[in-house]
DNA sequence: GCAAGGTC
């Protein structure tokens, strides 16, 4: 019987079940290259890629293994990308599609290899067990081994349906084989050629849209790509760009009080701690401003920290970008040098749990004999070192325990556990970033095993003329349990190591000697980075465990996003200047900073989408609106769906998005030229302005045409956040030349001087409700062309849509 | 050259 397996890990494991000489029950996901090296060092590149057992009951099983798809889809007119739409993909093996690019290289010969290797085997054999992982992708890579590699041989297979590794599992699935399931098939097959027929053929049709204007321009090739998957990701990125930019900064106010008891100083808020109005904040500031006030209540509240999750992917390249900043594609890059160095279980997995088949126990003490001397001067540990548990040391405790069981997350995966460590030695010098990940791992799988901490919250409420409420918090870890090993990760921002409150009494007395206004506004939702990307398409649906952070990668490479840093004067300009020093000279409110958190560069900071990224979607928003929508996707699986449970079949699903298509192209191609300018402008923008003017960066419009010295800039209102253009010689040489402006979009000088007042002409861009606009006006309001025809006084009338 | 999906 030949056993066809979706990758080496499974085959193994496989193979150890089935196998009536091996006695290891052991759970490993090390990679059988490993283990083939392992055990013929002399000999690795003459191994095969299958493995001749003889099972319980006499029979023999030939099990082989995929790298996971070896047949790819690819355009049956081949190569030339001005034909389209390509409605018929055909399977291709993929050592073939691969062959190009030295890093794949290595990848293709191994398919080649492991192509010819089955179809050999595949002669002699009495049957075929196709062993894929049980979903829709698996069930695909195997269909396409069994039909093509062994010759139309997957209607007549027999399916092994295994949802965990266990010996148990896989024995039972070998005893009760299953036919093949068709209609799981089909709809993966329909997923492959919906996504091919959307994505190749729009992605060709954008390419080709600015090949006249580039080409007009002696500019070079340029590649733009749009798919299922891409257009909703950067849509996320530009409607929060949208929201960041319509937001409208209201005003509130806090009060904050200082209080003395002992010669001690409480720290209070006054609560509720939003004031929506100034007055009423001022007025609770002198009412209360050197007043007694009485300790109204103590409320002591503790609260168990439960012990932190294993790590699924997605959880990993979370905790690795908060930590070392790590992008979730460098993450797995380098969890996948760990797997292949079998120190880390297998990455790609969605999975949270732990089985107990792992051998925790095992895995504790394995991991307990680890070198981890190195680990210690990790950079990444910073000046915490001394209070850092080693490995052994947290290992003995672990095991000082009667039971060992993981705190587990409810994501499951169908193939694989949550990430563990080994416990396998290095076999050679690791990186600094392979370093700080294993340690990360290895200290998280520690912890998931260790106690729930404990944190204790006080709160005392102040209350000035029973009426005006104050009140101080403090929060303090009690007993640390798991946090003990997270130590050099777990954020203790928030906590204090010593209260300074628990030695008030109810009905003490304090006075008050400071009270300060705050003024604060509300601020808009914080730019995405790669890792709340990422999140935001996991709670979405969209993508996959081991796609997601290649998608991102991908907006990046084609210039659609890019990665927004304030500078640090700006940072200082901008939000410092929200800091409120209104205080009449009469009164006591001090001037104060106000919390740095809030106002930092670090929430602006993030992804953004360029000039072209925004083309893009707001060309495909006019031409097909699914594609920047998640709603393709959530059509598209409810119609799989259907294939799948036989109300619908394949070729209806998949003719629909061929006539889609087929008419999208139409209505692409009558605008062709149209879409192609718009993009091609915003190519231009972006060549011309990168990086992009921001409202913090300085803008120059042009000369002031007041005094005829200094420039016109961009600038920001202080009180009223607005921005409008003034002279750069405002406090040098007291010009007061001002103009409006905008406030929303972007804007560009032209070089261009009004004919009739000799004021700049600027260029204003934007997009307003998925349309792009873009229009010229000179910015003096005063200007007698705008006094003497009415029509040109509106902008909006003037603007012309592109 | 292009999608999204799987993998060493």
């Amino acid at each position: 019987m030949v056993v066809i397996c979706e990758k080496p890990s499974v085959a193994k494991r496989i193979a150890q079940a089935l196998s009536t000489h091996h006695q290891n029950n052991n759970y490993s996901d090390k990679p059988l290259d490993q283990e083939q090296k392992d055990q013929s060092p002399a000999s690795p590149a003459s191994s095969t890629s299958f493995t001749t057992i003889k099972g319980m009951n006499g029979q023999n099983y030939i099990i082989c293994h995929a790298l996971g798809h070896l047949y790819g889809l690819s355009d049956s007119k081949k190569g030339n990308t001005k034909v389209f739409p390509v409605l018929d993909p055909t399977w291709l093996p993929l050592s073939i599609l691969k062959s190009k690019g030295s890093a794949s290289k290595f990848l293709s010969y191994k398919i080649d290899k492991i192509l010819r290797e089955i179809s050999e085997i595949s002669k002699n054999a009495a049957g075929f067990i196709h062993a894929c992982d049980y979903d829709q992708e698996g069930e695909v890579i195997g269909y396409n081994i069994l039909e093509h590699t062994c010759h139309n041989k997957y209607s007549i297979s027999k399916r092994a349906k295994f949802s965990s590794l266990t010996d148990e599992e896989i024995i039972q699935s070998f005893n009760n084989l299953l036919p093949p399931n068709e209609k799981l098939k089909d709809a993966g097959v329909s997923r492959h050629m919906i996504d091919f027929i959307y994505g190749i053929n729009l992605s060709r049709a954008l390419t080709n849209s600015i090949k006249k204007e580039s080409s007009r321009e002696k500019k070079g090739y340029r590649q733009l790509s749009i798919g299922r998957v891409q257009g909703p990701t950067l849509a996320f990125v530009i409607e929060r760009e949208a929201e960041i930019e319509n937001h409208i900064f209201e005003p509130y106010w806090n009060v904050r009080a200082d209080f003395l008891k002992n010669n001690q100083t409480i720290r209070t808020q006054y609560y509720p701690q939003r004031i929506d109005s100034k007055s009423t904040a001022e007025n609770i500031i002198n009412a209360c401003k050197n007043q007694l006030g009485k300790v109204t209540d103590i409320n002591i509240q503790k609260t168990s920290i439960k012990p932190p999750i294993p790590f699924s992917l997605g959880d990993l390249q979370k905790e690795a970008y908060r930590l070392f900043r790590f992008t979730p594609s460098y993450t797995l890059s380098i969890a996948e040098k760990l797997y292949l160095g079998a120190l880390i279980s297998y990455p790609r997995t969605s999975s949270q749990k732990l089985p107990s088949s792992i051998n925790y126990e095992k895995i504790i003490k394995a991991v307990s004999k680890l070198v981890d001397n190195n680990l210690h001067h990790n950079s990444s540990y910073g000046n915490k070192t001394k209070s850092i548990l080693s490995y052994s040391n947290i290992s003995s405790k672990l095991l000082s325990n009667k039971v060992l069981k993981p705190n587990e997350g409810k994501e499951t995966d169908p193939a694989h556990p949550a990430i563990y460590p080994t416990g396998e030695k290095p076999k050679r010098n690791l990186e600094d970033s392979e370093i700080k990940l294993l340690d990360l791992i290895i200290r998280r799988f520690f912890s998931s095993f260790g106690e729930e901490a404990t944190s204790s919250q006080i709160s005392v409420t102040i209350t000035v003329k029973d009426k005006f409420t104050f009140k101080a918090e403090e929060k303090k870890i009690v007993f640390e349990g798991w946090i003990e090993y997270y130590r050099p990760y777990f954020d203790v921002s928030g906590f204090v190591i010593l209260d300074s409150l628990s030695f008030l009494k109810r009905s003490d007395i304090l006075r008050n000697v400071k009270i300060e206004l705050l003024e604060k506004f509300t601020q808009p939702p914080p730019r995405y980075n790669q890792s709340t990307l990422l999140q935001k398409m996991e709670k979405e649906k969209i993508g996959t465990k081991a796609t997601r952070s290649e998608i991102i990668s991908t907006l990046f490479k084609r210039n659609y996003i890019d990665n927004y840093v304030p500078s640090a004067s700006n940072q200082s300009v901008t939000y410092n200047s929200k800091i409120v020093s209104k205080s009449s000279p009469n009164s006591s409110i001090q001037k104060e900073q106000i919390n740095k958190d809030e106002f930092s560069g670090i929430q602006r900071s993030g992804l953004r989408p360029t000039e072209i990224g925004i083309a893009i979607v707001s060309s495909m928003k006019k031409y097909i609106p699914n594609i920047v929508s998640t709603s393709l996707t959530r059509d598209m699986e409810a119609q799989l769906e259907q294939v799948e449970s036989g109300n619908t079949t394949s070729v209806q699903v998949v003719d629909k998005a061929r006539n889609q298509i087929k008419e999208a192209i139409q209505s692409f191609n009558l605008n062709e030229s149209k879409i192609g300018q718009e993009i091609s402008l915003a190519l231009e923008a972006n060549r011309t302005t990168s990086p992009r003017p921001t409202s913090t960066a300085v803008v120059t419009l042009g000369t002031c045409p007041v005094c005829k010295s200094g420039k016109l800039t961009v600038k920001k209102a202080i009180k009223s956040k607005k921005r409008f253009a003034g002279c750069t010689n405002y406090s040098s040489a007291k010009c007061l030349a001002t103009s409006s402006l905008p406030q929303k979009g972007i804007i560009k000088s032209t070089g261009k001087k009004c004919e009739k007042c000799s004021w700049p002409i600027i260029s204003a861009s934007g997009n307003n409700q998925g349309r792009r606009y873009q229009w010229e006006f000179c910015i003096n309001s005063q200007c007698p062309l705008k006094l003497s025809s009415s029509n040109i006084n509106n902008q909006d009338n003037s603007s012309k849509q592109i």
